[in-house]
RNA sequence: GCGCCUGUAGCUCAGCUGGAUAGAGCAACGGACUUCUAAUCCGUAGGUCGCAGGUUCGAAUCCUGCCAGGCGCACCA
């Protein structure tokens, strides 16, 4: 709808401007009114086109009107204000809506496929502990993401890097095999830098059913720290994905860094690299600002991020000749790159934040692509119990798992608040608020509409009430406000769906719920559904199936379950 | 010191690729259940949009500077 009419004003403009030998072209944008009063859209190109023509908004409104030839949905449209064109559309019009979102079903909203493969890398978590909840956050913004931008036609796969490589690693390993130690009797320390927590020590408990002690203690050290390496990542990955699936997410792909080294793909790039003259064996200047106290200088080779719009070159290799973090990475995005994904998205805690630029820069060299890949940094999450903050510290044992947190207040609850907030404002989560089953929780009040609406369906149906022939229908007996106002309501679902997967913002489709839920609940308040009426019965009844519909299927994006009975 | 994010009602947040009188929820106060679910609704009150300049017919929105909070700043991931 917003289309056709923003292409009808389209034509008038350029018809105008082509009068006045103006060659540039202005764009039409549309924008839903705020006020009823305002008509259901409006449009304000007449005023940036005042310049342009040198002359009042308002005449150019006029003479826009004069030629604009409306789609049949517009019943007529009024200069208003300072040279705003708001257009009404015809309520027959806005009612037929509701046909199609019913006979739609879970499609409506769905846009067309657009055949562009989208890979969208989110959670990303290090294998050598459970996640946090700052992990969790950005896990269900990766998850809603992808549900939003398949809805929106993208062909999208979703994707986990597993940093299963590097000092972690072998930390990892040697917690385990100390552990494994401990529990066959002989007494350790352990180190300060190994990884504290209960799951390290079930993992060495559950590896000494699997291998042979003795075997393992006539194994060099290097092969050995391997062997309980690779066991424990395994280990820790299916503890994640168990959380994650506790969270309703799953994944099309968990990439491997290890396999990356191991296949040499990282050694190869940078020789191309180097090759291409990308590299070179250089100096970085210490960084300023900031104390580091064994500073020292040293050469390493360097990629050339610089000339693509890095601050400073980035080191490829670690004093000890092996690739750094960076240099793997960069390798995994140039995969992504030849399997024909057009858009990368990731998404990064903000701790990452400062790592942008460089892959952005690194992807650029290789693939020539621009702003690759689109990065959703998530801010971090406070988490407070009635207010206080919980102190989060491994050490001390006060750390809290996003399992339990996902135990404790529940998926749905947990999933829509980390979404009714913008990606990068630092979230406040309160596991009392958030358990409460109460009106400060706004998941609840979204889901009881749909619930609301369900028991309706049912009741009208005990009654022998129910829609029977869509096209049967007649639903010129909606006439009041709040009967349009829910109409224009569930008109705009798709432009949400539109607007959130082009932006990478999913929390819009949350946002949009609770005002669809809000404007059912003053509808239900002021309407009787169910009465003597039987043909208005019906027109309502349509308006209240097309709602749980849109809930229904807005909840879905989110992944949060839609009850029937709360 | 530099870079990124944030600053809107007492609290939590929308509104931010410029548009009409800045909106919700919670908390406060006052109302609405013999009628399809009161996990709901209606009303009242609550604002120097961090501060100061600038651009513009028009700025919460764009630019500059400052203030406050968060994150980051070689050889970790």
């Amino acid at each position: 709808m917003k289309q056709q009419l923003e292409q009808a004003l389209q034509q008038s403009v350029d018809m105008l401007l082509g009068e006045s030998g103006i060659s540039e072209s202005v764009e039409v944008q549309l924008t839903r009114t705020k006020q009823k009063e305002h008509g259901d859209y409006a449009a304000n190109v007449a005023m940036p086109l005042a310049k342009t023509l040198k002359m009042a908004p308002h005449a150019i409104a006029v003479k826009i009107l004069a030629t604009v030839q409306w789609p049949e949905a517009v019943e007529g449209a009024d200069i208003a204000g300072p040279g705003f064109i708001n257009i009404r559309l015809r309520k027959a019009a806005e009612a037929k809506i509701l046909k199609a979102i019913v006979q739609a079903g879970s499609a409506y909203g769905m846009a067309e496929p657009k055949h562009i493969k989208v890979n969208v890398e989110f959670v990303s978590a290090n294998p050598t502990g459970p996640m946090h909840v700052g992990h969790g956050r950005g896990a269900v913004i990766g998850d809603a993401l992808s549900r939003v931008l398949q809805a929106s036609g993208f062909d999208v796969t979703r994707e986990y890097y597993i940093n299963d490589a590097g000092n972690q690693i072998g930390v990892l390993a040697e917690s385990v095999w100390l552990r494994m130690r401990e529990l066959q009797g002989e007494k350790v320390t352990i180190p300060e830098r190994c990884y504290p927590g209960d799951y390290i020590i079930e993992i060495a408990r559950d590896l000494l059913q699997e291998g042979d002690d003795v075997e393992l203690l006539a194994m060099s050290d290097e092969a050995r720290l391997q062997w309980v390496g690779s066991r424990a990542v395994a280990a820790n990955m299916q503890m994640i994905r168990n959380d994650l699936a506790q969270l309703g997410i799953a994944f099309d792909v968990f990439f491997s860094e290890k396999q990356l080294h191991d296949s040499g793909r990282v050694q190869s790039l940078i020789e191309k690299l180097k090759t291409d003259g990308l590299v070179y064996f250089g100096t970085l200047p210490p960084p300023k600002g900031k104390e580091i106290e064994d500073y020292q200088a040293a050469s390493q080779w360097l990629f050339r991020t610089t000339q693509f719009g890095d601050d400073v070159d980035r080191p490829l290799a670690k004093q000890d000749g092996t690739a750094t973090y960076f240099a793997a990475d960069i390798a995994y995005h140039e995969d992504k790159a030849l399997r024909k994904f057009e858009r990368m998205i990731d998404v990064w805690g903000a701790d990452h934040g400062g790592y942008v630029t460089r892959v952005q820069s690194a992807v650029k060299a290789l693939t020539g692509k621009d702003q690759q890949p689109e990065v959703v940094l998530v801010q971090m999450v406070n988490l407070t119990r009635n207010g206080q903050p919980v102190r989060m510290s491994k050490r001390a044992g006060t750390f809290v798992t996003l399992e339990e947190v996902v135990s404790e207040v529940g998926a749905d609850a947990v999933r829509f608040n980390f979404l009714t907030r913008r990606a990068e404002s630092q979230l406040d989560f309160d596991l009392e608020t958030a358990k409460q089953k109460n009106d400060e929780n706004p998941v609840y009040y979204v889901q009881y509409a749909h619930a609301r609406i369900s028991n309706m369906i049912d009741k009208a149906a005990a009654e022998g009430l129910t829609l029977g022939e869509v096209d049967a229908v007649d639903l010129s007996h909606l006439t009041s406000d709040k009967e349009s106002e829910l109409t224009a309501k569930l008109m705009a679902y798709p432009e949400t769906i539109e607007k959130a997967a082009e932006r990478c913002e999913p929390y819009r489709v949350a946002i949009y719920l609770m005002e669809l839920a809000a404007v059912f609940h003053r509808f239900y308040h002021d309407h009787r559904v169910i009465g003597d009426d039987v043909a208005l019965s019906k027109a309502r009844l349509m308006l209240v199936t097309a709602t749980r519909q849109v809930l229904a299927n807005g909840l879905q994006l989110l992944g949060v379950s839609t009850p029937e009975r709360m």
